[in-house]
DNA sequence: TTGAAAGCGCTAACAC
DNA sequence: GTGTTAGCGCTTTCAA
């Protein structure tokens, strides 16, 4: 391994200009830095990170904290910022708190404490105000991703839960639905998590606005898997006293579940129920399913953006402490207008209709 | 930030005291151990990972190179890895080749090699001879992960693909089976990546161990999508000459598009057609899929443990180069014995049945 | 079992 | 624009 020493020698310069030069800081002239960057070049030098870190106190280097990896937001996030990080030579460390014991307790405590870190990425954790004022003490920036608010004070990219509810429960009045059910996240859920509220709360204020009273007979909770989503939509669909002609589940793995439920039971997606998700998942497409999309990538890489301009800061002015990040309606086949005498029927003709399946 | 000798101070030691009895390296006097850990407590003292990688060449950080994150069995690696190192006190850098440009080029010639790393471990990536010199010339170990056979020398960490797929065969020839279809990988993820021809040849081998002649007619390949799937059991079970009565696919994502097509084409699974696949992937519970399953956070696990070994040496043999992980059959409700009449019935009466949904 | 002190390989003043 | 040099905060000989 090549050290700055051999690569100053051959290029016949000081280490300090080999340094600057690698590093981009500080003036080298333009025929000096051809010199050093051959130099390097035939040595295959690559700087030391931890020499590098210890004399400059820069590590290069991100920490991304998920709850778990085995979830499509999550890793799409994790995506995002790799990709983000990758491009500005930064290493991302990632600390994955699943596993649900003292993992939290540690990596806040020890890991993210050990100055390998120039800043801290939270993914959908609201996180204590210890944790917080631990990273703040050690002078960590921080940014959290997909949840709502800034909490603590810290700078937080999600999208807006409630404005993203609302404008898919009004894809569904528009399309002259009238009794709508909703699949949401349970209360245990909504602990540390505001999310299953804050969707609730959006699909309420669109039927308020549309004049239609929010029945709780309507609502179903689940906990955002498939198998979740599935049985809250029996639940909902068996019922006697007329069910719903349209769905909004508060997840897309929910809607598929929803989807899936409704053929089970022999009701065709979308004549006699449509369905409607949030995050655009991966399946979304193949069981053509219409959702309000976000964009987890891009929210890792804006996360990432956020972090840079912290880390480098130019003349510029601080941005504001709560992102909203954009969302999109995306229309498939799982909505359409509602049959119309179906909104008020009952369960009982189940039997006559075939699922349509996943488009191709 | 509290220092080494803030600690040494207050415990009135030494600092070499205080590293030795951080770092559990060399002899300290137990009255002496529990001085420095209190004051080490008191003062929320945390080693500087970078000072202390310089000093010692330890980065107690190992490398994890996926090519993407968004998949089950990758992700599922890179959980059991993490949770392994944690608990030896590792940190896991994450680099994603994902986006797939030069960051495969960058990650091997830049980011691998900044000393940051103690080893290195790659997720289903058949490393080129060059990535791998590269690598040890630092000294790096190296150990693989879903990847058949030892590639150029490396450590692997894989189930027998030809073995799996025999065994899941050996499953619907026991249940009677004699037409069995196969959704495999196709020939261009075949390049650097045998699994698809290793499972291809494990179905093969068990069809001829029972003397049941191999029928390119009943091979259709797909991209281990679960709408590749899907796509490839339509073309299967659309034929005029006799449809499979049962499929065998090389993974749970493309089995679960297999159940959904037949289910699309008023198929019943499994009294119609029984479908296995492999993995044991997240929703293979709620399709209610037979599966052959594989422990990717067990290979991840094992892939650290097998490092820690070699990081920390211990009078112990070094191990076999190419490490066979375990597998198991579960049953689950989409195999069966076949229809005493539909083996070899034409695809003609589609019409009658229907789906039986998922489980639950 | 402990302490003194020489680095580890860079970066950033500071001087020129 | 460039070189000299004093650290960065640990670990690890080596001697006691």
């Amino acid at each position: 391994m090549a050290g700055i020493e051999d690569v100053a020698r051959l290029a016949g310069v000081s280490t300090a200009t080999v340094s600057r030069t690698l590093s981009g800081r500080g003036p080298v002239k333009p025929a000096t830095r051809l010199k050093v960057e051959a130099a390097a070049g035939e040595l295959g030098y690559v700087v030391s990170a931890s020499a590098s870190s210890l004399a400059s106190g820069r590590t290069k280097n991100i920490g991304v904290v998920v709850p778990f990896l085995g979830s499509w937001f999550f890793s799409s996030v994790v995506e995002g910022a790799q990709r983000a990080l990758l491009r500005n030579g930064y290493d991302l460390t990632l600390y994955n708190l699943s596993g649900g014991g003292d993992e939290r307790a540690s990596v806040f405590e020890h890991f993210l404490l050990r100055q390998r870190l120039d800043a801290v990425i939270a993914v959908s954790l609201e996180l204590t105000e210890h944790e917080v004022d631990r990273l703040h003490a050690v002078g960590k920036p921080i940014v959290g991703v997909g949840v709502g608010g800034p909490s603590n004070g810290v700078r937080t990219l999600t999208i807006d839960d409630a404005a993203v509810a609302r404008r898919a429960t009004e894809h569904l009045l528009a399309l002259g639905h009238t009794r709508i059910g909703h699949v949401g996240g349970s209360k245990e859920l909504d602990l540390d998590f505001h999310l299953p509220t804050n969707r609730r709360l959006g699909y309420e204020g669109a039927l308020e606005a549309a004049e239609i009273a929010v029945s709780v007979d309507l609502f179903e909770p689940a906990n955002f898997t498939m198998r979740g989503g599935y049985q809250a939509t029996r639940r909902l669909l068996e019922r006697d006293d007329g069910r719903p002609s349209a769905i909004f589940a508060a997840s897309d793995e929910m809607a598929i579940g929803c989807i899936l439920a409704a053929r089970d039971l022999g009701l065709s997606v979308p004549h006699d129920v449509s369905v409607i998700g949030i995050d655009d998942h991966n399946l979304a497409d193949f069981f053509g399913l219409t959702t309000m999309a976000q964009f987890p990538q891009a929210q890792g890489e804006k996360a990432v953006d956020i972090l840079m301009e912290q880390l480098h800061p130019r003349p510029h002015e601080p941005g504001d402490l709560n992102l909203p990040m954009p969302f999109e309606l995306i229309t498939r086949s799982s909505t359409a207008p509602p049959r119309a005498e179906s909104a008020y029927r009952g369960a009982g003709d189940l039997s006559r209709h075939r699922g349509t399946g996943p488009v191709r």
